[in-house]
DNA sequence: TATGAACCCTCTAGCAACTACAGGGTCAAG
DNA sequence: CTTGACCCTGTAGTTGCTAGAGGGTTCATA
């Protein structure tokens, strides 16, 4: 399988599964004697993982964890709960801060009702402290 | 007032406000005998704007137009009110995104119970499309 | 057989918005 | 007169890609 049906298998692209192989997160490919990588189902299954991690939100260094635990099977699981658990807590925290972040945004734009600068109450609101 | 009496003053990094300098963002100030920075009270009114806008998310592009706007008291109101508009509209998407995400990964974290990384509900269901 | 589109390769640089040195100079207190 | 807290410039790192430049390859079609 070549490197462009591997990315439209994954929707990722082409530049972005050579950057995995480079950082190291996907194996590199066999050759082609033109130098083509030829990537294997376990490349697939590999990037798919990755993929969904990152959609998920986890962040390369966690996708790198993950698939280090991933790689073997006995291992126990625990580890792997732990950063799900961890990066649920991370979402949590983000959705709590743009909530009350949209709050204040929506506070503002309820305030102004001058059409000139100089007595904008949201510029006037930016600039205070 | 000195580059590190401004920093605190408005809870930013030294490092932020010559950043900011460098981007144009913030006006160059005076410089004393000694090459230091001479900040003047309306530097600490422009980057207290700037630190505002910035954390209630607005982008330094954003912020640049802000500042442009506000720096003339007689412009009409209703850019900057479309402007935070915009900004709230993709606030309530970033919620939403991050929500869904949140349910998805809480869905994954509830399916696993077994205790070997060989059997694990999470790291399979990372693994498929 | 030639040619053109659609692939593939490497290498380098760019994005946002800072942050973190390295390797200096300055200033006030004890 | 030295110590520590400041300040300076300049450069490079961070995260996770993305976008070229400047080439080579493959394959279908004329």
């Amino acid at each position: 399988m070549r490197i462009g049906k591997l990315a439209k298998a994954t929707n990722t692209k082409v530049e972005t599964i050579r950057f995995y192989e480079r950082e190291g997160i996907l194996p590199p490919a066999d050759r082609t004697d033109a130098n083509y990588r030829d990537y294997s189902p376990s490349h697939l299954a590999k990037l798919t993982f990755i993929r969904r991690s990152r959609n998920l939100g986890f962040s390369m260094a966690q996708v790198r964890s993950l698939l280090k635990l991933s790689d073997n099977d006995n291992h126990p699981c625990a580890q792997v709960d732990a950063m799900a658990r961890d990066h649920l807590e991370e979402i949590d925290r983000k959705i709590a801060d743009l909530t009350a972040l949209r709050a204040e945004l929506a506070h503002l734009l309820g305030s102004c009702n001058s059409d000139r600068i100089g007595e904008c109450r949201i510029v006037e609101a930016l600039g205070s402290a």
